[in-house]
DNA sequence: TGTGATTTTGAATACGTATACAATCGCGAG
DNA sequence: CTCGCGATTGTATACGTATTCAAAATCACA
């Protein structure tokens, strides 16, 4: 391994000269930066992680915690987070699902492992997050949210979101309606359902018990919710699932049945992934605008890390209902 | 931040005792093992990250570079690193397409940021990775592998796979096919071209110029290939992509113009991520053990940064057609 | 050419941990 | 009761870098 001391005896400098080289360039003189460098490319030196994150305690790494890969979802985040931190000068390091990984990352920012982190899969009970929240670690919460945290958060407009897909179910005169949700301890898909029931209920249409179903942000599961809608003796009209995954689920169910969208049964996701606009499924769904989302949260971090104590902001970002053919086919024109 | 020597401080003993108490347990009597354990709790000890690699030279963290989260069959592979690294005790830090991500992973090793590394993504070209490999650097290719590197490689028989697509196809007497590729510099890609390529060859229906496409791994490029396709005076009796991602393309382009698989045009992929199998796409595809392979390319990285210096290995995974609806529907039974 | 101000550099030290080596302790054999 | 050995523990040091402080070199200007 070739070390700071290594470069500074070939260049004929001493190893502060050679630090300064990289973290005070101004302070130096042309000649010496020149012979630096010039040792520095010869030797093919390059500092030491662990020992810069020892005295500097920053370590340019950012920890992100998803729940689930297989949801498109969280890839399209993780995308963007990827490409903003990366330009920023960052690493991420990655924690997926497992029942673990919450731990993992909060003991990681202790070890100093990572200067803060993302989370996008928060949930009212975890008392370590919250210990560490106030204890002023520098985390961000993207997409589920809990409301007594002190920290950042980012999010989009859930609720309303969920009266907008009953808004425009009833505009069409459907009001035999059913709703798939995930984890009810998400606050996603708790909002989203709220906003919903609460808009049919106001509307004189509240959806019956039977219609409401709960169970895991899962294709497989949302599927298997919907066979057993399709089985009732009255089929809803319309289904609206807490996600756009679960709404593939939905989809795939209705076709194994050799039922179709929007024909037998109407069906909305949330979020619109990308494969949601894909003719395969077509699906109407309430756009939430991840990708900014994401650049928010990493936006939010970073500021976090640079200057701490400062009150802790909540973004909110707006939705919309994208119409697509899994429900009545886009306006003409 | 509380130190092994605060730790030290209250339990009443030396650092050098703390530090055993983590690296050395055996060699401490119970007794002040308890009291230093319970400084440790009192004091919510956590070791510093970047103070032990630097003394140890290891730092429990890998890097996976992957080269589109968009596609499915990434997300699936880094489900399987991450759970399978974890378990082992390792991080994972994640670096995502972009021009910069194989010369960011590899300085990480250089930096002693990561121990070691996994490409999803190698190629022919980079210099770079060659002349890492070639330090010695713990590095592991899966998926995309380049037959020079003297590293640890694990790939499936995409040549073989590429065959078996087309004696598939032959079989079922479509002899006016095309095939939809991704970046000629992806061994994937080349070898499935080849031994597809090269099959159809052999059996008298070469594929003509105008019907062997390729471009980049991505849904709507493939897409918009297909389109072309379609607009041919005559049109290809089947289409093989070089990967399901392609492959869901082929099929929305179908769908955008009113026609359907296999009613039209027969499709296949390769991967068969999970996607492949739902519903909304039932794919015929060429199944490789992607989570397999993950796991085993994982293994191998791990086993190396144990005890450097073995003769690199190479693993080779069979692969298996998987007949869906997108051609001939599966035999009855 | 001398003086003080300013720039440029080096010596020394600290960050937090792991470990080689030395010191101490307890205990059984002689 | 002494010697010696193994089991525990402490002391001292090194890992590689950033930074403080002081020294040296340079410069402006009289």
């Amino acid at each position: 391994m070739v070390t700071s001391r290594d470069v500074a005896r070939l260049a004929g400098v001493s190893q502060a000269t050679v630090s300064r080289v990289m973290s005070a360039p101004a302070k130096l003189s042309p000649a010496t930066a020149a012979k630096v460098h010039a040792a520095m490319e010869e030797l093919g030196y390059v500092p030491h992680a662990g020992a810069q994150a020892m005295k500097t305690r920053r370590t340019r790494t950012i920890g992100v915690v998803v729940a689930d890969l297989t949801n498109p979802f969280y890839p399209e985040i993780l995308d963007e987070l990827t490409q903003e931190l990366d330009a920023a000068g960052y690493r991420v390091v990655l924690w997926n699902a497992g029942g673990g990984s919450h731990q993992d990352a909060l003991t990681a920012i202790r070890e100093h492992a990572v200067d803060g982190v993302i989370f996008t899969t928060a949930t009212e009970e975890s008392v370590e997050l919250q210990a560490a929240v106030e204890k002023g670690s520098p985390i961000v919460l993207i997409n589920r949210v809990v409301d007594r945290f002190e920290c950042d958060q980012v999010t989009s407009s859930n609720r309303a979101g969920g009266a907008l897909v009953a808004d425009y179910l009833l505009s069409h005169n459907k009001t035999r309606v059913a709703f798939i949700g995930g984890r009810q301890n998400a606050s996603t898909s708790r909002d989203r359902a709220a906003g919903f029931l609460e808009r049919m209920r106001e509307a004189g249409h509240p959806v019956p018990e039977e219609l409401s179903l709960h169970g895991t942000f899962s294709h497989d599961v949302s599927a298997g919710f919907m066979e057993r809608l399709l089985s009732l003796p009255e089929r809803p009209q319309a289904v609206f699932c807490a996600n756009d995954y679960m709404a593939f689920g939905a989809l795939d169910a209705l076709r194994r049945h050799g039922l179709s969208a929007p024909r037998d049964c109407w069906i909305v996701g949330y979020d619109d992934v990308e494969m949601a606009a894909w003719d395969s499924f077509s699906l109407t769904t309430v756009r939430q605008p991840s990708r900014e989302m994401a650049r928010a949260g990493a936006k939010l971090l970073l500021e976090r890390i640079e200057s701490p104590g400062q009150p802790p902001q909540r973004r909110e970002f707006p939705c919309e209902l994208i119409v697509r053919g899994s429900t009545t086919p886009p306006p003409r024109g």
